[in-house]
DNA sequence: TATTGTTATACTCTATAACTATA
DNA sequence: TATAGTTATAGAGTATAACAATA
């Protein structure tokens, strides 16, 4: 049915980044990463929400008192940044922010039951957002993938190493 | 030497993101994806260069009279976006745009000798990059990491998949 | 004077769409 | 009318700095 022009079937378009490129690490990752971002972006959004509003709630969760520094500290974010987000999610009632009586500069930020279900549903669409991207992977690929990205973390941002503070120190 | 508040051993200040976070290979590919673009930006502009210059000077090196368009389909940009990199690349006497005496809306783009030896030096700039990010794992990890991106690459990114199109037919 | 949260500002990107010259 | 390259514009996102309240 479709007729194509000899001349495109002797030279394809060339669609195609330079090898070299596809030969760094970086430049997959760069693009991978971006990648990703923009799914769960999506996603987050169709559930009316951001990634950034997911981090917070679940951090709420694991510290049910945080002083709005700590969230931002721990989360990597701004602070300003963080008063955005906030003000939306209490908005929605899904977190409520008191001052703290010891230090009246300090809000002191707590999930509420709403926001505890609402973190809920996140976790669905964080869910199928991993399985969609990483689908094409069987389970041993990627648990080698994450174990490898959890290693680099690690190296790159401190913050993010595992155990380096276990629960329980090893000499109790 | 340091003497450290007995509070702060007890309750260290939790800067850390949520544990489920860290589960998530979404989470840890967009934060390194992040990070190890910011550090490949600081590399290329201590060196007068973007990404963006190296990809399209060794795209040139491999298809040494692409038009613009096609420039702009391989390495995934906006052509709006490429007219001022190629800008930029000609002012330093990198790359020679001319008409294409067939169709004179076109532009063909060529390296010149300087834009080669340009190439060379982003090259290392690369390497560099490269080799600090992933510096911390192993060979056998490094090429396992870079083994799952290209598969994942091919997944999401079509035009990123290797050999879907080999130099030499398979029936030659 | 320093710190917490907040607001305001400026700047970078990006995406879109208009515009020209050619076809 | 459609396409290649270009230019202009608007919007989002980010980073920075000023600000008020409290310590």
């Amino acid at each position: 049915m479709a007729i194509v022009d000899p001349r495109l079937r002797l030279k394809p378009p060339a669609a195609r980044p330079p090898k070299e490129l596809l030969e760094s690490t970086s430049f997959l990752l760069k693009r991978l990463g971006w990648a990703v971002r923009d799914r769960a972006m999506d996603a987050y959004e169709e559930a009316g929400f951001s990634p950034y509003h997911h981090a917070v709630l679940a951090l709420l969760e694991e510290e049910p008192r945080e002083t709005q520094a700590t969230i931002a500290d721990a989360l990597g974010y701004d602070r300003s940044h963080l008063v955005g987000l906030l003000d939306e999610l209490e908005d929605r009632g899904l977190v409520e922010r008191r001052r703290d009586p010891a230090d009246r500069r300090r809000h002191l930020v707590k999930l509420t039951p709403d926001g505890k279900r609402a973190l809920g549903r996140l976790r669905t669409v964080a869910k199928r957002v991993d399985d969609d991207f990483f689908g094409s992977l069987d389970n041993d690929q990627r648990a080698a993938l994450h174990d490898l990205l959890l290693t680099l973390a690690g190296f790159h941002e401190p913050q993010l190493a595992v155990s380096a503070e276990p629960d329980v120190p090893p000499s109790a």
